[in-house]
DNA sequence: CGTGTTATTGACCAACATCAAACTTAGTGG
DNA sequence: CCACTAAGTTTGATGTTGGTCAATAACACG
């Protein structure tokens, strides 16, 4: 248990707006939402399949995932989040966890109690509807993910992924130089895209090949954006972001 | 255009049903909403991606899917949607749409303004949260397709895909006889499912062989139940349903 | 330094895709 | 009612992608 922070909270109005206009009233409403911050260790479990939730997660660092688990233990990553997303906004409904919240790297969590976010969506519709789209923004990336996995091979899917997650990260203005700190194995990749481990590390090979990316650890330097983008047939609409590629620099 | 029926409002209600309780004054909400009936062909777009819509669809008969496009025309089907599914619900707070919605089987759709749906959600908060948890069920079930795309094979994936179907059929009372009637051609559940056409004739055959069902065109009868469920590596959790399986003869 | 984790490599193989043709079915119009 | 057609299903042969296994190399960290 730590203390919140300011930065903290812009986190979350940081993300909000990527996606929506908040205004005021709503940037008041959440800074006083009480937040209880606790730091994950990378590989902890953040919530299990199962589980019946009284809070709702906000990232404020690090890299948080959802996943499933299916027969024979393999694992399925559903979704990477971001300092700022709240990636469980949907146990706010849903009497219990149909997947697994897992710290993908250190990470600071804060855990916001259900009755205050009903509370402030009960009280201001404006900010009702400003949580129900992330909500919508997040069953969209779904949506996508599922036409990556499905019908894309496996250097359309990584390119893919590292292109959503590029456009994520610098709507929330956390990339500097063109640099995509992803912290995430080459087995976690695979979690994430459908494919084997041993395949990810051939595929970024190509990625590497082809000028895309520069790889340093985690760091992977993006040197050729609308390549990268081509390759893995990238459109940014279904991100529903309110500013276009080119506010961002893309 | 055709006129409203009695049945179609009701179609809505038993959907709703499976995953909440409706209430009287609810459900006389939801009688009163203006529905624009069309008919659609079998394979006829009901909406494609980047449509801006005013109004949402509600299936009154037939079967429908969201799908996506991808590089080479390859198609992605992200989503069935049975009578009494609302499968645009987003659109009330998402811009413009991220994916086509297309007509499966001929199938009768009803529009409805966002106007009529955004009044009654916001004067009757149980009617807010009711729809609200359909888009999340729906979100649960992209989960679920993810994991199944990306970490379960051929076999398991169209097992799986029965499953879901043959559940969700079943909480809306439309099997009768054990008789799964999907009316899905084999590209289709490849365009569902993420293999090729080819290759689910073999995984259906081998289905066959395995004395889970026995298909006659579309109408596959569920011989095993428990080994069909087995097979696809099938748990209902995720439907969220607010009666047990058991409840539905599961 | 050891030690554990992650990345990389190569050999081999299985699952699934692709292609092309034949067959079945359902629908259509004479 | 039957021939005709188009759509869907089935089959076999063949090719490719990506999985698996096992070993090695590169790091990261105490």
């Amino acid at each position: 248990m730590m203390r919140t922070e300011h930065s903290d909270r812009s986190r979350l109005f940081a993300s909000l707006q990527t996606i929506a206009e908040v205004r005021d009233a709503q940037r008041e409403m959440l800074s006083q939402l009480p937040l209880r911050v606790v730091t994950f260790h990378q590989g902890a479990d953040i919530l299990v399949e199962g589980d019946e939730a009284t809070d709702s997660c906000l990232v404020l660092s690090g890299l948080v995932c959802r996943y499933k688990l299916v027969a024979d233990g393999k694992r399925q990553i559903v979704s990477l989040h971001l300092p700022g997303d709240l990636p469980d906004l949907q146990s706010l409904y849903l009497a219990y966890s149909d997947h697994g919240l897992a710290a993908l790297s250190p990470s600071r969590v804060a855990f916001i109690p259900h009755e205050a976010l009903r509370g402030m969506m009960d009280r201001d519709a404006r900010m009702a509807a400003l949580l129900l789209k992330t909500m919508l923004v997040d069953a969209s990336i779904f949506r996508e993910w599922i036409a990556n996995i499905g019908r894309r091979d496996s250097v359309q899917r990584i390119a893919h992924l590292f292109c959503e997650t590029f456009v994520r990260m610098r709507a929330l203005g956390l990339v500097s130089d063109n640099v995509l700190s992803l912290p995430l194995t080459q087995a976690e990749l695979a979690d994430a895209t459908g494919i084997s481990a041993v395949h990810v590390n051939r595929v970024m090979q190509q990625l590497r090949r082809l000028g895309f990316i520069t790889s340093r650890g985690n760091h992977h330097r993006i040197n050729d954006w609308s390549g990268l983008k081509r390759a893995g047939d990238f459109s940014a609409a279904y991100l529903h972001l309110r500013q276009p590629l080119s506010a961002i620099g893309l």
